[in-house]
Order: structure tokens, then sequence, then C-alpha cells
DNA sequence: TTTTTTTACTTCACCAGTGAAATATGAGCC
DNA sequence: GGCTCATATTTCACTGGTGAAGTAAAAAAA
């Protein structure tokens, strides 16, 4: 129903990479599709996606600490929305700010035990949700996806680093 | 390097399905990178993504024309964002807006004799960047990662259905 | 050592998208 | 025909995110 569109299209300017446009639109509708998903469960804790995976870092990490900085890399979030969602855990008293002493321009954020304890609790409920997206994959499923996902996303990256157009 | 953090996350939480995370984590990623390249490219024609979507929509539809409730399911939008998306558009004169004859509660959008010229002008810088998000897919990947993406919607679907948790 | 440049974070003003309520019309029922 | 209910769109208030400018401290240059 949704490649419908791209074969009109393709009628009319011949030389649109028809299947390249199909692809990437599934791409980008499961895409979004899936983020609904996580947010949708998410919900009910009050979280959402960037504060999820901010926490999650911190939680796994060596001493469950980090800085915005850090943070921003890794979740791949603007420095602006990191102090947003630092704000929103520290309220929460998930985490807490203090300063860094080797380096006073720096903040460092740190889950409480608190904030371990929700995401102990939480976390458990995500699982049922997560493997049910994946039923019906056998192990070489998996394995392509994951292939055929990094191929994409190296793919991404040289579009990126190139001259821009 | 992303995979480290499930992997910690797993010693702690040994239930946890850590290649489902990862899977999902690695789907997520590169979905909104996609998303990203996208809007980048759109951004010179000062189009978003739904904009853009929108006016391929009509510019590709029998008549070139359809209502913002049709719209809204072909493109998966609000209809409280359709109404931003139409004025938009119409404020470029992409579009018009007249009511419609038949149902006088719905609007008719068509797109104008401009809308089409400014498709087809800015429609063709999109083809490089398509084709250079696929190089080094052979025709079998191409299937596979359609197949696979189709699988992982249909799962979503499902999960959708289901009795609200 | 003072000056300049860079880095880390925050604040502010804005853009895109959402849910709930408002408005208006159409449809089904008595 | 009038009443109730459903549908189509818009308005409003809010959330989540971004870019540009501000602030403060560290690092590099002079």
């Amino acid at each position: 129903m949704m490649d419908e569109g791209v074969e009109r299209l393709s009628d009319a300017l011949p030389d649109l990479p028809a299947d390249k446009a199909k692809l990437s639109r599934l791409m980008l509708m499961v895409g979004s599709r899936l983020q609904e998903e996580l947010e949708h469960t998410l919900k009910p804790h009050r979280l959402n996606h960037s504060e999820f995976l901010t926490l999650m870092i911190l939680y796994s990490s060596p001493d469950g600490s980090s800085t915005p900085g850090e943070l921003c890399d890794y979740t791949s979030q603007g420095a602006t929305n990191m102090t947003r969602i630092g704000n929103a855990l520290v309220g929460r008293g998930l985490v807490v700010r203090s300063a860094s002493e080797e380096d006073r321009r720096r903040v460092r954020i740190g889950i409480t035990p608190n904030g371990r304890r929700f995401v102990q609790k939480m976390l458990p409920t995500l699982f049922p949700r997560l493997s049910g997206m994946f039923v019906g994959f056998s192990e070489s499923d998996q394995r392509q996806l994951g292939r055929l996902l990094r191929k994409l996303a190296d793919n991404l990256d040289r579009l990126d680093e190139e001259i821009d157009r």
C-alpha cells in the first residue's frame, strides 16, 4: 500500500531509484514504530526514551556516574537536552548533580540508590515486549538484520563525512 | 561500543534478552540516523519529513488532491499536525485548501501547479543520497532487509493490538 | 603572566508533534 | 423533524528537542 505511491512516482520520474526509496521508507516507518512502542511502554514509568537511555547508561557504568558531555556522546543528544534530562531525573531523585573537583567546568551526574532501585524494578517490565518484537526471528534472521543495519549505519556515516553536497 | 552497556546490564540482570535488546537499540539508532539524514537533505528546500511526505502523496495521487483525514492515515501523523502542515504548505503556495462540496465537514487539499514544479525540481536532488545509503547492498541484501523489516513491523502491529499490558 | 582560544554546561527563544476540548456537520433513530 | 451520536477539522496548552548566545573555567599562546 505504501509502495503504490512510489510506483506512481516512478512512472513520472523514471530515474528514481524506486527500490531504494521503498526500502528507506520502510526503514523510516519501522524505526518510528519501534520508537513509539518503546515510548509507550516507558510512559507508565514517566520516562521518555532519552531519559531512559541516560539512566541506563548511569546504571551500567562502573561507578554509576558520568558527566553531561559524556552522556551527550553516548545518547547522541545535544547538550541542551541533556540539561533538561538532568533536571528531570534530579527532580525525581533518581540522580544527583555535583561539581567535579578535577575540572570545575564539569558537572558529575550520579545515579542514586533510589535510582538503582527504580531501574531494577522497571527494567524487567520491558522484557516481554522486547521478546515479542522478535518472535519468528531465527538466529540467522537476527544475525542478518544486525549485519544489514550495521552496513546501513556505515553508509550513513560515510554520507555524513562527505563534503556537505 | 554501544553493546558494552547491554553486556554489563546483562551481568546484573541475567534474564534480560540481551541480543534482542542490542538489536532493538541498533534498529532505533539507525532509524533515527536515517531520519536525520533525510531531514538534513530536505532542509535546503525548507521542508521537514512530514511536509515532504504529504506533498509527495499529493503529487502522486491521481487527481493531485486529498483531505486532511486521508493524509493523516497515509503519513501516520495526527490531525493536529496535519493542520499545521497544511498551513505551512498553503503558506508557500504549494497546495490550496478548499471546502468539500459533498461533505461540508471536510476540506480538500490540492497541489498547485507551483507545487508540482517544486517537486519536480527538488526530488531529483535526493536521488544520489538515496543510492549512497545502499551502496554495497546486493540484490539479496535488499530483499532480506525488506523481509526482516516487514516481519518486525508485523510483530509491532501485533503488540499494539494485544490488550495494553 | 596576561591574553586568547577552547571546552563544558546552561539559558533562552524557537520548531515539530501530541492530547484534550471546541466547532461544525453528517447519520441513525424515534 | 428533532435528538443523539459519530466524524472531520481546528485551536489551545503542553512536551521534547534544537541552535545561538551567555557564563565560567581550563588550556594554549604571546
